[in-house]
DNA sequence: CCAACGTACATGATGCGTCATCTATTTCAA
DNA sequence: TTGAAATAGATGACGCATCATGTACGTTGG
């Protein structure tokens, strides 16, 4: 009840811009890498954290804090690559409580097979449509968008 | 098999920069239409299509073009709609395969609803956080970006 | 020491999105 | 005109994401 504050044409145009490209592409570049590597774009950021630690095995906290994940979601999702094969859940000794995640030789293997042609869609996609100067501007608005949307992150 | 070109460090975060905001303000203004309207963005959408539609009525066709979604998604989305009671099907006379989607009065009162909290939010999350020159770069990428996906978009 | 509280993780339900496939109708060309 | 192809739409299966909740273990203050 008041008077709203509307958007105005630009605001619109580029408000619905942002979300079909955002549709589009990441719908593209899951698309590339389902048919090409069977992975998804969530499998394939798991891959990347646990491929980057050491033995790769990580505490799955520790992968939802790196991914930036709800922790339900990360732990459904860990149990369909496990069932998949990509990674094995393991007690922790540490902390009865917790576990590890480890990344499989299938899922080494699925990652290492996946990154290259991955990559090359990224920067087919995106990189190669835009100047350096363009990609610091969407760096820019990122962070500050991410600074508004959680005031607390850094 | 070959030398894959990399990211540089600057690409790689702008890229996580990129898909972070991206995750983290859809969830956001999901968040905010559940809670506050019992609507989804995707809702969101549909409802808008059709209020600004001639007695808020569409092909479904017209809607997927418009929506830029693919045919099963926008079938299925109507279907869990219509169990809502937002939207109605009705046969059309003049193409006996086809169909048309009809905003009920629940749907248009739940738009109305919606709206103003929603663009708020867009406002505040978004448009605050930037300034005009930044929105109109951002429009310039997802062009950009939209012209490489799809080179016959126009 | 132990009760209260916090943390690590799993699970079931349900909505969302894609793919593959199916039906019905229209269109078009030989 | 008729058969092939294109178009409009629905549906089932399945993976993905969130919410609510449950369980087990650790931590801490009294």
């Amino acid at each position: 009840m008041s008077d709203t504050r509307w958007l105005d044409d630009d605001q619109q145009r580029a408000w619905r811009s942002y979300l079909r490209m955002q549709t589009r592409l990441t719908a593209a570049l899951n698309r590339q890498l389902q048919t090409d590597s069977g992975l998804s774009l969530a499998d394939y950021e798991v891959l990347v954290y646990l491929t980057d630690a050491p033995d790769g095995r990580l505490r799955p906290y520790e992968l939802q804090h790196a991914l930036d994940w709800e922790q339900s979601r990360l732990s459904h999702h860990l149990s369909r690559m496990q069932r998949r094969g990509l990674v094995e859940r393991q007690d922790c000794p540490e902390d009865r409580r917790g576990a590890f995640v480890v990344l499989t030789p299938a899922g080494r293997e699925a990652i290492t097979n996946a990154a290259p042609g991955h990559v090359e869609a990224v920067r087919d996609l995106f990189f190669d449509a835009l100047t350096p100067e363009q990609v610091a501007a969407l760096r820019q608005v990122a962070t500050q968008v991410l600074a508004r949307l959680d005031p607390a992150s850094e």
